[in-house]
RNA sequence: GGCGGGUUGGCGGAGAGGUUACGCAGCGGAUUGCAAAUCCGUGAAGACCGGUUCGAUUCCGGUACCCGCCUCCA
């Protein structure tokens, strides 16, 4: 049995995993809140728990592994969409529209996921289908005493749980003294945080015993792992930017309805995401979502391969760079691999930087080994480990068959075609000059031309093409 | 202010207390009408100051700078 190591955020230290139940090994990852597009940083976690995924699936057995990532459906964001959509004119009822927003970001959430070549996690439950089991779950804290009602609120009780804190290292007190928050009154201390809150006409809400409302953002996660995984499972995901307050919360709710159990065992979190070495944000012009990068063409497998470069632990950059890199060298492997049947296995070298806390940049190395000794079945074989070089994920190497060739509604094919046959017919006849010029027009235009030695022609579409560069020539 | 992460060769980016990371770019060569691609070879590093050690880029302490969280943003 391969042995895996991962740093657990709870202990600060690298250790080695050790499954509940290898029969059943149980991850959960904190999804997203589907007011929106996904942007590139929410893609990170997806890619590096996914990677994840399959190692843990390699190692257990595909059908071993159960992998949860939810969808915050219930949110201020969503809320404000579609009460913008409703003062806009739109048929519905607030509810109604509220879902309708929920599930076109889904849809499009799977879309654009999908296109990194990330597995759909074994379930995706919705927040919205486990109210009951919030509710049942604030009671009990209630009955516990780890909660109180005050005011159409419940709020968590964070001084009845001794090791509030222990997940991100602050105490409670130091947490007071340098806090900015605005404590509601209705709070018996200011880090008590809300469990329920109540929902007048204009939100959605559900009926509770603390009257008509909705549930606080973190209880969904400690509800849903404990109705899908149990009350102990293995391993806890998500950015590091839940490590608090999300993560902690979710530890005290969790672990004072259950105090028996563990709750999660390791505890995963990765790093952030800039861009050109810039936290990305709106205001800096700098924010992208996957599917503008996706439009801009880069293709997904290219920003997979970006994101694997870099520890999940560490900040990632993104940058153009970095995708030229990606793309030329997953262009190169996927020539190599092209005819290749995949080995049985992948290398053991690359299982060994995987194990060792999700090495994805010592993986890739490895990959570069195997094809550094012309190994194309192995490098295939290893590299489906990190979800690169799949079937179905490289149409993008071969952009002639692939790409939209209209340019202002015309179709630029025919003019392209017959310049590349032109400049064909003046290099058989040595014509080299008249062949340049043509080359020369069409880089220009934005096509780029490369020749094999046996006379076939390979070319590469820039994003935008600009037809007029063609004009006046022969 | 509190907590946490980072700083590696031109660029990106890993591991290991002492032996080549790796990739890209560069340089030299093969191939090519010229290129591209491909192949072979090759130089180059670890923010700063101390400490531990026979030996540290790798461990410990401090300084500087960068980043994140503490504001339901992964």
């Amino acid at each position: 049995m391969v042995e895996i190591r991962l740093t657990n955020t709870r202990t600060r230290r690298k250790e080695v995993f050790t499954p509940i139940d290898p029969a059943n090994v149980r991850m959960y990852v904190c999804g997203p809140t589907v007011y929106d597009r996904a942007h590139i940083g929410n893609a990170r976690p997806v890619v590096v728990f996914d990677t994840l995924f399959r190692l843990l699936r390699h190692v257990y057995g595909a059908d071993h592994v159960t992998y949860v990532r939810n969808f915050t459906d219930v949110d201020d964001k969503i809320n404000a969409e579609a009460q913008r959509r409703r003062a806009a004119g739109r048929p519905g009822t607030l509810e109604e529209l509220i879902r309708e927003r929920t599930e076109e970001t889904i849809a499009w959430y799977h879309a654009d996921m999908d296109a990194l070549g990330a597995l759909r996690p074994t379930m995706e439950p919705r927040a919205t289908e486990y109210i009951g089991a919030m509710i049942a779950m604030i009671s009990d804290l209630i009955g516990k005493g780890h909660a109180y009602a005050a005011d159409g609120h419940v709020l968590f009780r964070v001084r009845s749980y001794r090791d509030y804190g222990a997940l991100s290292g602050r105490s409670v007190d130091d947490m007071i003294a340098g806090a900015r928050v605005e404590v509601a009154p209705f709070k018996e201390d200011p880090m008590d945080f809300v469990l329920w809150k109540p929902s007048d006409a204009d939100l959605p809400g559900w009926d509770s015993p603390w009257g008509r409302g909705r549930p606080g953002w973190h209880i969904e996660c400690s509800a849903m792992s404990h109705e899908l995984l149990g009350a102990t499972f293995d391993i806890h995901g998500g950015g590091i930017d839940l490590q608090f307050p999300h993560h902690e919360n979710e530890i005290a709710q969790s672990c004072c309805a259950h105090p028996e159990a563990g709750f999660a065992r390791v505890w995963m979190h990765n790093e952030m995401l800039q861009v050109e070495g810039k936290k990305m944000s709106k205001s800096l012009g700098n924010f992208f979502t996957v599917r503008d990068l996706l439009d801009q063409g880069y293709p997904g497998e290219v920003i997979r391969m970006v994101y694997l470069g870099t520890h999940y632990s560490k900040p990632m950059d993104w940058t153009a760079e970095k995708a030229a890199q990606a793309e030329a060298t997953l262009r190169k492997w996927r020539g190599l691999v092209a005819d290749a049947k995949a080995a049985p296995e992948p290398s053991p070298s690359v299982i060994e930087a995987l194990s060792d806390d999700l090495n994805t940049a010592g993986a890739i190395a490895a990959l570069h080994a195997l094809a550094g000794a012309g190994d194309a079945a192995g490098l295939k074989a290893s590299a489906a480990l990190l979800g690169l070089l799949e079937d179905g994920m490289g149409d993008w190497v071969r952009e002639l068959e692939i790409l939209e060739w209209l340019v202002e509604g015309e179709d630029a094919r025919p003019v392209i075609e017959m310049t590349i046959e032109k400049i064909a017919k003046a290099r058989s006849e040595k014509d080299y000059s008249t062949a340049d010029s043509l080359k020369s027009a069409l880089a220009e235009a934005g096509v780029t031309l490369s020749f094999d030695r046996d006379g076939g022609v390979t070319y590469k579409r820039a994003k935008k093409l600009d037809l007029s560069k063609l004009e006046g020539l022969q």
